[in-house]
DNA sequence: TTCTAAACAGAAATGATTTCTGTTTATGAG
DNA sequence: CTCATAAACAGAAATCATTTCTGTTTAGAA
């Protein structure tokens, strides 16, 4: 929890019971959410919360790095926690239960000169969705 | 072209054409485009086409391989053209001009048996997107 | 404690995508 | 080469996730 508070405090976001719940909620659950799944979750909590401030709140998250966004193959915005934030890496889901885990690992360099080589192309993102069954689920 | 009409009849779709404009300009433009840059591109060749009318082509296409889906940092629907429909690969997009690339590379072995023993997860599928700048926009 | 910019709720707007309905068309059978 | 029929299609309307707007509340610095 601190990790994330210090980096609300180091991008001048403000702490609120909201932001603070939103956060408390991903730590609880460890799995991938939608703006509607963290919006009803949240009415059990807070008095009241509105879908407005929820986008907002994910949003500003992403951009800080606390969540990493993705899109389902369904096209729906997902969001998870991310553990690691700052360091490059990428995020297994589970297809079935929707748990992210960390994968420390990133092995992108031969597809990048590959791709600097024959396409004379200049690389400067990537982004790897990598799905499958948990170690429970499976 | 043939491949793609062959795709066309061995799914049991007709060659409509609406089809073969969609396909045409794919071929000819070489870049991504959304829903409505088809659209208005074909409201020239074709006297009319119907918004419904590309969303559903686009998505057949899809189903089918002709075009792979993909889903652009600002959230829209992108399509391109699939050079190796069946086979697996990746694309590079550049940032700049949208054009498209077919990546017959993929290294995704060592990440995958990276998941599977740390996280004895299975890993059942992988959608990279990469992106950066052409030969010649760079 | 006070003040002010940032957060927020709720209502309304937006806009991409889909559904619905009636018409047209591609194509296989005769 | 017709004809019949299921598939395609246009246009209008509906849907629904996401965003904007406005007035109110609040976190946190002074």
């Amino acid at each position: 929890m601190e990790l994330y508070l210090q980096a609300l405090k180091s991008n001048r976001l403000k702490i609120t019971p909201r932001r603070k719940a939103v956060i408390d909620l991903f730590m609880k659950q460890g799995i991938q959410m939608g703006p509607y799944d963290v919006y009803e979750k949240l009415q059990n909590r807070l008095s009241v919360i509105g879908m407005p401030t929820v986008y907002r709140i994910l949003d500003e998250f992403t951009k800080v790095g606390i969540l990493v966004k993705s899109l389902s193959e369904d096209r729906q915005l997902r969001y998870a926690l991310c553990a690691l934030p700052g360091e490059h890496h990428h995020h297994f889901t589970c297809r079935k239960c929707r748990k992210v885990e960390e994968v420390a690992f990133c092995d992108f360099n031969k597809v990048s000169k590959f791709i600097e080589k024959n396409l004379k192309a200049k690389v400067e993102a990537h982004q790897l969705q990598i799905e499958g069954l948990c170690s429970k689920c499976k």
